[in-house]
DNA sequence: CGCCAATACCC
DNA sequence: GGGTAT
DNA sequence: GGCG
């Protein structure tokens, strides 16, 4: 169908609309900016000293961004979601959440003493954390999950001290005990029909690929490899790169790209755009998804294993300092966050903190922590830290979904010291009981095949929505998509939640779909609790979710945009978080402002930066064209892991000729798509 | 010493 | 507007 | 915490 236009490269903004007069400030800040990025990215991945041995990593001067990582390939395959039908109901259940409030005041501290609860443990294992052997409290909410939807209980006030016992809730469930839980080898088809199934209600679907597809290849990308050999042969040298473009002029690389992009459009409309292979294997591949590819990129994987104890133990850092309140925690966290994924990406091993000279991100601090952690085997202040009490605590608290530093901090003060206790005490509001009742579950990653089947279960209701409202059955994937996104379609063998991106693409009711979805799925009988409430016109929604056949409760994230801002929610959506970071600080370097609703122009207000929107957005109707519009290579999302992407800003910038390239926003691609298979899709 | 992304929903 | 989340 |  329609050629994306190509979409113009955008140039920096210098200043502000008024042409000239601005050369002043905002211009000097901006190169100041620039120049900073600029920095940024190429030291980013120096590194000075090698390894001693072999590894080379990279090459000084190229640029990268901070964290190298390599992997191409690709991404991964659409899942197919084929509707399965369903409906064993439920009625009631949906009910909203009216009373969403807060928690009692209770104010006296509970009584005290008891042991820590859990987390205090030290750093031994990580990860993990045996957490607090005793479940929830009692009151909330019966064992029997099964019940619909929320039961948002109040919470009563009852500052009763916490006692509990037995279980925790969901858990438990008998039923499900012998299905196994999905085990991963196996697609979708089988094991996930048993929910749903039923009947059909939407014929046509094919059976996705199901075998396949998302499943089994799993694996893929999924961590760090860093280096690899896969990467590209020619410039080889060094490992990583994570080339953006390449180092003549971005604008002139823009350009090409902009060609480039006129191709596809040409060619074989939707979907193929990104057949014309011929760069790389990373690209292309996409027919095929198949298990082949996957392989190859299993291949060069390999990651070091000191780096990654060493990475876990940042990450234990980080971990406790976002759970501590207090200003300069959460960068703390920030930082030590960042310096778990650099050294994951490593393209040598370390072995001596001396080696992480020069590597940004790396400051003296994190070197010396990881020089002693090399010698000793532990992380002197870490482990003060996570035995210390208040640490614990709140590390234990902040388990729970809507819990953050700052409730924890205040809930410790209280006197409360663990998840029951808070539950008990009466100081949740309504949004964290709920979590709470399920917050070991959450703790728990999911495998990618449940992944699949929880999105297909949402397609399912949304497919009878449709019916319902009259589109055609073989019309439904066209008009609404529903994508997975996040860690899923970076193509992560296991992911945190599932995140579903919802767009309508036919001139529809866009706005209360979220709404009607909602009613759909609880109508549709499936166990579900909502941690917000859900409007007529809610375009974001966090619930909990629990397929039958299926063991734990997951949260679930649905998000609705129009067609229009499809290509910036998605690439939103799929992160990851850090790349996002990433590139939207690289935007901001070039005076624009990047988010999920569109690219626009930044908008300076007061003293330093507090940025606004203005309304232009550059059209885009593929992840592609918002990588082309920053100037920046495009990047497949399982090669978004890691921070960056990206190329030091442009150096040549004339005063305006900022507006963006209004392109005719036709629709094209819906780059992944759940429900299209691969390449048939119109 | 300031910045470290930009946005949505709850209270 | 802060807190928590994405 | 890291960095300009
Ligand atoms: C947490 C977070 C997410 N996002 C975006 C990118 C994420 O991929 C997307 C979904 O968020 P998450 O579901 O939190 O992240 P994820 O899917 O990448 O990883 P996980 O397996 O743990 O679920 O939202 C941000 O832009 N900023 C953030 O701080
Ligand atoms: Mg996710």
């Amino acid at each position: 169908m329609g050629t994306p236009s190509p979409t113009a490269p955008l140039s920096p903004i210098p200043h502000s609309s008024s042409d000239d007069g601005s050369l002043s400030e905002q211009f000097d800040a901006f190169i100041a900016d620039r120049a900073q990025l600029c920095h940024e990215i190429i030291q980013a991945l120096s590194i000075p000293h090698q390894p001693p041995e072999s590894t080379q990593p990279l090459s000084a001067h190229q640029q990268h961004i901070e964290t190298t990582q390599a992997l191409s390939t690709l991404h991964q395959p659409p899942e197919s979601m084929q509707p399965l039908s369903t409906h064993h109901q439920h009625p009631e259940s949906t009910q909203p959440l009216s009373s969403r409030n807060q928690p009692p005041e209770s104010t006296q501290p509970l009584s005290s003493h008891h042991q820590h609860p859990e987390s205090t443990q030290p750093l031994s294992a990580h990860h993990q954390p045996p957490e607090s052997t005793q479940p929830l409290s009692s009151r909330n909410q019966p064992p029997e999950s099964t019940q619909p939807l929320s039961s948002r209980n109040q919470p009563p006030e009852s500052t009763q001290p916490l006692s509990s016992h037995h279980q925790h809730p969901e858990s438990t469930q008998p039923l499900s005990a012998h299905h196994q839980p999905p085990e991963s080898t196996q697609p979708l088809s089988s094991r996930n029909q048993p929910p749903e199934s039923t009947q059909p209600l939407s014929s046509h679907h094919q059976p996705p690929e199901s075998t396949q597809p998302l499943s089994s290849h799993n694996q893929p990308p999924e961590s760090t490899q860093p280096l690899s050999s896969h990467n590209q042969p020619p410039e080889s040298t060094q490992p990583l790169s994570i080339h953006r473009q390449p180092p003549e002029s971005p604008r002139r690389d823009a350009k090409r790209k902009l060609s480039d992009r006129a191709s596809p459009s040409a060619s074989p409309p939707a979907a193929s755009p990104r057949l014309a292979p011929l760069a790389d294997l990373s690209r292309g591949q996409w027919a095929s998804t198949h298990a082949a590819k996957w392989t190859c990129q299993t291949a060069p994987r390999k990651a070091f294993a000191a780096n990654e104890s060493v990475a876990l133990e940042l990450d234990r850092l980080a971990e406790t300092y976002k759970a501590l309140h207090g200003r300069g925690q959460q960068w703390k966290h920030y930082a030590y966050s960042k310096a778990a994924k650099i050294v994951r990406a490593l393209p040598f091993e370390v072995t001596d903190a001396s080696q992480l000279r020069g590597v940004r991100g790396l400051g003296e601090s994190i070197r010396t922590k990881v020089g002693e952690l090399l010698r000793t085997g532990r992380m002197s202040r870490l482990e003060r830290l996570a035995a210390s009490e208040a640490a614990g605590v709140a590390a234990a608290l902040c388990k729970v979904h809507g819990v953050g530093a700052a409730k924890a901090d205040e809930l410790r003060r209280m006197g409360v010291r663990s998840v029951d206790e808070a539950v008990a005490a009466g100081l949740l509001n309504q949004q964290q009981l709920t979590a709470a009742k399920h917050w070991r579950d959450l703790q728990e990653r999911i495998p990618r095949d449940e992944v699949t089947a929880i999105v297909r279960s949402v397609r399912a209701s949304l497919d009878r929505l449709l019916l319902a409202e009259g589109v055609p059955r073989t019309h439904l994937e066209q008009v609404v998509e529903a994508t997975a996104c996040g860690s899923y379609r970076r193509g992560k063998s296991s992911s945190g939640d599932v995140d579903v991106l919802i767009c309508r693409r036919d001139g529809g009711d866009e706005k209360s779909l979220l709404h009607r979805l909602l009613e759909q799925m609880s109508a549709d009988g499936l166990t579900i609790e909502h941690l917000t409430e859900v409007t007529a016109t809610s375009r974001s929604y966090h619930g909990i979710i629990k397929l039958p056949d299926y063991e734990r409760f997951r949260r679930l994230d649905l998000k609705v945009y129009p067609s229009d801002q499809y290509a910036y929610a998605l690439l939103y959506f799929t992160g990851s978080d850090h790349f996002n970071r990433s590139m939207r600080h690289y935007a901001k370097a070039l005076g624009y402002s990047l988010s999920d609703h569109g690219l626009v122009k930044a908008v300076k207000a007061g003293a330093n930066n507090v940025v606004r929107g203005t309304l232009n957005l550059v059209p885009a109707v593929e992840e592609r064209q918002i990588f082309d519009a920053l100037g920046l290579e495009y990047k497949e999302p399982s090669d978004r892991n890691c921070e960056a992407t990206t190329q030091p800003p442009r150096l040549t910038l004339q005063s305006d000729e900022c507006e963006p390239v209004l392109a005719a926003p036709d629709r094209t691609t819906p780059a992944i798509n759940l429900s299209q298979t691969t390449d048939d899709l119109e």
